[in-house]
Formats: C-alpha cells, sequence, structure tokens
DNA sequence: CTCGTTTGGTTGATGTGTCAACCCGACCCG
DNA sequence: CGGGTCGGGTTGACACATCAACCAAACGAG
C-alpha cells in the first residue's frame, strides 16, 4: 500500500515463483494419485474426510464446510463417487441422507494413503525443512485470516452453502 | 526419509495450512477477476505472455512451454478466446499459424491488471513481508528443482508436449 | 393458520481440463 | 525412392467445476 499497487521486481519474481511451485506440486502430486490409484485429488479429499470421521458417515453439508467445496459441485461428485462404488448415500432416520464411506472406498484411501504422504515429505516439507515450514504454516494463517476478514465485509467468498 | 513417510502433527499442521491457503487466495482472486471483468484465470495467464511479449504475438508453443500448459488444453483454450475475440490466429509465412492478442485482449489486460496486482499485494505480498516472500521465493525454486529432478529419470511430468 | 424465508440438497447447462487419437510436414536412415 | 518417427497442432470424448434454478421440509412472524 505504501509503494502502490504495483509489484516490484523482487516481488514479482517471488509471487511468480510461488506460483509455478503451487502449479509444479499439485499437478505432480495429482497425477501421481491418478495413475498409480485411480484417484482424483478430489476424491482424496472426500475419503480423508470420511475415513478420518468416527463412524465413516457424515451428512453432506458437514462435508461442505469441512472441505469448502459448494454444496452443488459436492453433489454432482458424490453421485460420481457413488457410482464408482467409493461411497454410498445411505437414508437414515431423518430425511437428508447419509454419505458414507465403502470398503472400497477404504481399501483405496489406506492404500494410497502412505504414498502420498511420502511424496508431501520428500518433494515439500523436507525440502523446506522444519524451521521454515513453521513459518509457513503460521504465514499462511496470516493469509487466510486477512482474506477472510475481507470477504466478510465485502464479497460472498464464504461460501454460501 | 529419516521420520518414515508419514507427516508429524506439526507437520500436518502447516502441511494442511498452506493447503488452505493455497485454495482461498487462488478462488479469491479467481472469483474477483471473473466477476469484474470476466476474465478466468487461464484466460489471464494466456493475456499476460502475449502483452509481455514484444510484438504481441507468439507461437502456440511458446506459449505452451511458458504457462506450462498441455498442449491440447492450450489449443482448447486458444479456439475459446478467439471465439470471444481476444485474440487472433493468423497465418504467418510459416506453416503454423501465430497467436496475436486483439485490442480488445489489450484492453482487458491493461484494464484488470493493477487490481489484480493489487489484491496480490494486500492479501499475500503485505502479509508475508520482505522477508518471509524472499525466503518463499527461494524455497519455491527448491521445490521446483526437486520435483524436476525426480522427474526427470522417473515420470514424464516434463510435458510431452 | 399462512405466507415468506432459511436450510439442505438436486439438477441442467455451460465452460474448462485431460487423455488418447489423429493429422501432416520435416527429417533421417536404408 | 520408401518407410519410420518426431514436432507442432487439432479433435472428440469424457471428467470435472460453476452458476443459476429449482425443490421440499422446517421455522418464524403476522
Amino acid at each position: 500500500m505504501s509503494k502502490g499497487p504495483w509489484l516490484d521486481d523482487d516481488e514479482q519474481k517471488a509471487w511468480r515463483s510461488y506460483l509455478l511451485m503451487t502449479r509444479t506440486l499439485e499437478t505432480h502430486l495429482e497425477r501421481h494419485l491418478q495413475r498409480d490409484f485411480g484417484l482424483s485429488k478430489s476424491d482424496f479429499e472426500i475419503l480423508v474426510n470420511l475415513s478420518e470421521s468416527e463412524s465413516g458417515r457424515m451428512r453432506a453439508f458437514e462435508l461442505s464446510r469441512s472441505t469448502q467445496w459448494e454444496k452443488s459441485r459436492l453433489s454432482h461428485h458424490l453421485t460420481r463417487m457413488e457410482k464408482r462404488g467409493l461411497i454410498r448415500k445411505e437414508a437414515c432416520e431423518s430425511r437428508y441422507p447419509e454419505i458414507a464411506i465403502t470398503e472400497a472406498g477404504m481399501a483405496a484411501i489406506k492404500e494410497c494413503a502412505p504414498a502420498h504422504a511420502a511424496r508431501v515429505r520428500e518433494f515439500f516439507v523436507d525440502v523446506f525443512g522444519p524451521d521454515r515450514m513453521t513459518v509457513l504454516g503460521e504465514v499462511s494463517d496470516e493469509v487466510v485470516a486477512t482474506i477472510g476478514k475481507h470477504c466478510d465485509t465485502d464479497c460472498p467468498l464464504a461460501d454460501r452453502s
């Protein structure tokens, strides 16, 4: 702000390095997941959430909250995942279906999680090292908080679920 | 490596903070671009590259190299952008068409670039501050290099253009 | 009670990304 | 000359994301 909107050369350079890094890392992890286990990043995210819940079942809006996905995206993706046998929508007493992870879904995530974690460690965590990793965690939270503060009063990023 | 594949609690926490940050920042910037200027992140990336070239025209494979996109994605997106009048594919002497930015495309990016840069500054660069930003740039390059090294000998991430 | 609003969720249209297949000219090797 | 194969690019089918519209039950105020 003190320096106007534009980025100076150093800032540009660092920003573009960051952009390249996030893209490279993301595509690398995603391709690995896809080609070795047939799971997309989205599949993985859903399965992680379900498998970390006690009962292996959650309501759709809980998933929506924890993944930050739009409800329609979630709905579409869940029907696709159901078709592939990774989850099941099962009716329960109170009107809305619960989303349950299937045996196949559980097996899939148990199989790929260690390899995925190993890649995250090898290509990211270990490259940063403990100190820089700690700093990254802190500053990430700050960035999220800053955007959140701005959006509370300005734009509807907080998902109109 | 010394610690096995799994992430410990601190690492998990930092990693998830990072994931949340990248997603939040990306969707925020993208929504802003879309709603205020009608441009997607992809449009923006193409237009930046073209507008930064001297002549305002590039061959498709140059764009492919600098954006790191697959050729088919690029081809599809360019035809869509041409339909919207942001670019033009024009024949030149040597067999392949050149991609040229149009007046409309130039106008679009000139209009949105300052606001975009301002948001990057406000929500990211200024939150990091100069020191942490410098470190981020360095470590980003290291991560990219690490992944690149691994993929040279192992998997075809380097786009089989 | 009834009407309006909120909440949880689905649907369809459309835009975008990915994969595999293909096209075609150039270049190389026999 | 004849056939690889490589580089640059297009195409079609499909998976995925986004947006707006819709639906039905629940809630709240008049």
